[in-house]
DNA sequence: TGCTTATTTCATTTTTTTTTGAAACTATTG
DNA sequence: CAATAGTTTCAAAAAAAAATGAAATAAGCA
């Protein structure tokens, strides 16, 4: 196997470098985690981000000591996020990758994809409970009616409130 | 066993509320899902969302076929963020529970409860990094400090933000 | 094209989370 | 104050999620 080309460049401190990358990761480790992102992901885009050169797989498998497996599904999923980019390093036939730092984007990413969708199939199934109610005489129709009321503001609100979010963190 | 008290009044229509409180409990367990609270969770909220009856426990749990156990927990869960209160119901011993229907103030516990905490340890982890990079004379000390910035106008960013979303959600 | 290196996929294993159920505890009431 | 009904707790089981590692695939190069 090839010497580590990322080896530290000799005299200046590479503790304080790891320092930082350790922080870093457990920044991210635990930000993904309140996205629902597994750890793996977390740790990675943690290496990347305190990276100053683009790093390839095997690398990133081998500084996080994880699976060539999880690296590769981590990437995955952080590509399509978008937040990470592959970088072409001449003459080295492997991808290297680098932490798109903009996260707010990741972000807006995030919003568009994960939970607008959930509030699409949300319209959908108010518009099924008004069906069920208009259809038949149930009693205390009144409290159905204001109940399926407040989904729909509530599903309304998130509808105007999250994309304009995603745009305010995008730019 | 006490006969069901809460069994269906007779004429009206028990299909059409079981069909409602079927879509209410599915949309529950997505949303609490996003949350990331576990599925029983989702369950109860969903069941007592769509109840014009305070339910007790062991209704609760028999409704939706789970134990005493999960749903102990789960009412406990749901307590603790506001998100349910209990009823008195003279001449019955056991706690009756009512779902809290503004749960825009759900969002806003959350929020306080759950991102703001990580908020908070994420400031100290930014110091402690200032430190490391101040410290020690890091080689690209200009690429380090650019992203200890970043990080830092994104926690203040948030800090801002989520209060004002949060106190949004609560008028 | 064949050889080598890099990457993805996916069945299996491991770890983590959630649920269960029974025992312990609490509170009410006769 | 005992008997009973209601609730919580928690060890063990079950289910779900994530990580591994090896085989399959793809991609670069001679």
């Amino acid at each position: 196997m090839a010497p580590d080309a990322t080896s530290v460049t000799s005299t200046s401190s590479a503790s304080a470098k790891r320092d930082l990358e350790i922080e870093s990761i457990d920044f991210f480790v635990r930000m993904m985690s309140l996205l629902g992102l597994p750890r793996s992901v977390g740790e990675i885009y943690g290496l990347l981000y305190f990276s100053p050169k683009a790093l390839p797989m095997d690398q990133i498998a081998a500084r996080l000591d994880i699976s060539i497996g999880s690296t590769s599904q981590g990437l995955k999923t952080l590509r399509s996020i978008k937040a990470i980019r592959s970088a072409y390093i001449p003459g080295d036939r492997r991808d290297h990758y680098l932490a798109e730092s903009e996260f707010r984007r990741l972000f807006s990413t995030f919003i568009k994809d994960e939970i607008l969708p959930h509030l699409e199939s949300a319209k959908d199934r108010i518009s099924r409970m008004e069906k069920v109610l208009d259809s038949e005489p149930t009693e205390e129709k009144d409290f159905y009616k204001i109940r399926i009321e407040k989904l729909k503001r509530l599903t309304q609100a998130s509808g105007r409130l999250l994309p304009a979010l995603a745009k305010l963190l995008k730019l």
